[in-house]
RNA sequence: GUGGCCGUAGCUCAGCAGGUAGAGCACCGGGUUGUGGUCCCGGAUGUCGCGGGUUCGAAUCCCGUCGGUCACCCCA
């Protein structure tokens, strides 16, 4: 075969799909500076012992390696490419310390990569938008609220269905299954995490078989996991199932600031969900999941972690949230769920009537670019018809056709078809034509 | 890494009781002699993923391989 085959789990979009992924980008973007992050960008590739620290075996990492590297040196094995920002930033933290202001807070739009095998809405290389905040030795739980605001922020000034940002302690799960007597909270986690997916029973098989539960057990933790609420009134709940433990207590705790911090300055977008669990390897505390409601797939995630960082006695925890840019993308392109007006930047075409007058086409085109109109000169001195459709073709409202001899230059809108006299020096199409627009359309 | 399904035109697919390819959409040209879209007429397009085997003959059957896709695992 001599046509190239797409690399699966290596998205490469239109170009009007990269208008769209650039203009949800920039105001994402634009919303965390909003909140005060600060830009932050990391290299792509991590000493791999760093890639790999508290046991992150499961990864798939992606190995850097030379083409020309000698096989008996082993130093050229020693680089990964990062398969979150969360890693680098923790690097980064414990490497600039003496040169950051704490609380650190920062954001990073970034692509990461992951060697897994891809799936829908699973990439092998995909961008990731990030906050984080992170202090020294002890960091207020009013961030984790804060991480929640601004993400929620930046969601909902996308043309994207409203978000519901499903949230849990770890406290809450840990000490309720310490207080109940089981063995292996991890696996205790995990299996209640999937529980939408394999449903009660699966839940207890999985429950009494990979984390050491009694069926008594295991049903306690099932109607953990099937509480939720969109306010306080989880806690009373939890308490109703009367298990005991001071972890648990610390959990509801700092859960119900979480939830009703959030719905205290947006309403409908947090809920408590005890069955959320997250990624096992560093979140200590909140955990959050941003769920497409309708959509099936977690567009996001993120929480607290006590040890971000550390070394020697300094010691940085840190609070985040991630958005997956390339996976709302992904769901939402699949499903047609996003438009735009054009795929293409260009607002002006400017007709040639011949290629005589070609410098006179180019003088127009610099005008109206120099007044910021994206503009382009036609690429053949074709039919006026051919011209027209090579516009329309592309979505290009405007055509541009200079004036032969004494006649002024015109312009033609074409989806209404009215055309009226111009000027190059003085001419703006209205404002909402000037560069391409994204909208949701429903879908 | 494990398992299921699938690879035919740019796209969506048909063709598979073996007889060396077709439709729709898209594209190009013309009708419309320098102002598009509708309509009509005409046109081009493929190493049928790749390699091997069976056969007089393979897109079709068999084996292998590569790729895609879905699920598991795990996660954005």
């Amino acid at each position: 075969m001599t046509t190239p085959t797409p690399l699966s789990g290596f998205p490469e979009w239109l170009p009007g799909q990269r208008i769209i992924e650039q203009q949800i980008v920039e105001r994402i973007r634009r919303t965390f500076e909003l909140h005060g992050f600060a830009p932050l960008e990391t290299r792509a590739v991590e000493p791999l012992d760093q890639l790999l620290r508290q046991g992150e075996t499961s990864k798939e990492v992606y190995v850097l390696r030379r083409l020309q590297a000698d096989a008996e040196d082993p130093s050229d094995a020693g680089l990964g490419l990062h398969f979150d920002l969360t890693v680098p930033f923790a690097r980064y933290v414990l490497e600039h310390a003496g040169k950051l202001q704490f609380p650190f807070r920062r954001y990073q739009i970034q692509p990461a990569w992951r060697g897994e095998r891809p799936q829908e809405g699973r990439y092998r290389e995909f961008t990731q938008a990030d906050i984080d905040v992170v202090d020294r030795d002890d960091l207020p739980l009013h961030h984790d609220v804060e991480v929640v605001l601004a993400a929620a922020d930046a969601l909902a000034g996308l043309p994207v269905p409203p978000v519901r940002i499903r949230t849990n302690n770890r406290k809450v799960c840990e000490g309720f299954y310490r207080g109940l007597g089981i063995d292996d909270p991890a696996a205790a986690l995990r299996a209640v995490d999937k529980l939408d997916k394999v449903g009660p029973d699966g839940g207890v098989r999985l429950l009494t078989e990979t984390a050491g539960a009694t069926e008594a057990q295991a049903k306690a933790c099932l109607s953990l996991g099937e509480i939720n609420a969109p306010d306080a009134a989880f806690v009373e709940r939890v308490r109703a199932l009367g298990v005991n433990d001071p972890l648990l207590d610390e959990g509801l705790a700092e859960l119900t600031a979480v939830v009703e911090g959030v719905a205290a300055h947006v309403p409908d977008v947090v809920v408590a969900d005890l069955s959320i669990a997250r990624g096992l390897d560093y979140y200590t505390g909140t955990v959050f999941e941003i769920a497409l409601p309708g959509f099936g797939l977690a567009i996001g995630g993120g929480g607290r972690y006590d040890n971000l960082a550390s070394a020697g006695t300094d010691r940085y925890p840190g609070v985040g949230i991630s958005i997956g840019v390339t996976r709302l993308l992904g769901v939402l392109f699949a499903r047609d769920a996003l438009t735009v007006s054009r795929p293409v930047p260009t607002c002006v075409l400017v007709a040639v009537p011949d290629e005589a007058s070609r410098p006179g086409c180019d003088r127009v085109a610099t005008a109206l670019r120099r007044r910021g109109i994206a503009t382009e000169v036609s690429p053949s001195a074709a039919k006026f018809g051919k011209q027209i459709r090579y516009a329309d073709r592309r979505g290009i409202p405007y055509v541009w056709f200079p004036g032969a001899g004494d006649a002024g230059d015109e312009v033609k809108d074409i989806r209404s078809g009215d055309q009226m006299a111009a000027d190059a020096a003085t001419w703006s199409p209205p404002e909402a034509d000037l560069h391409p627009v994204v909208a949701g359309s429903g879908g």
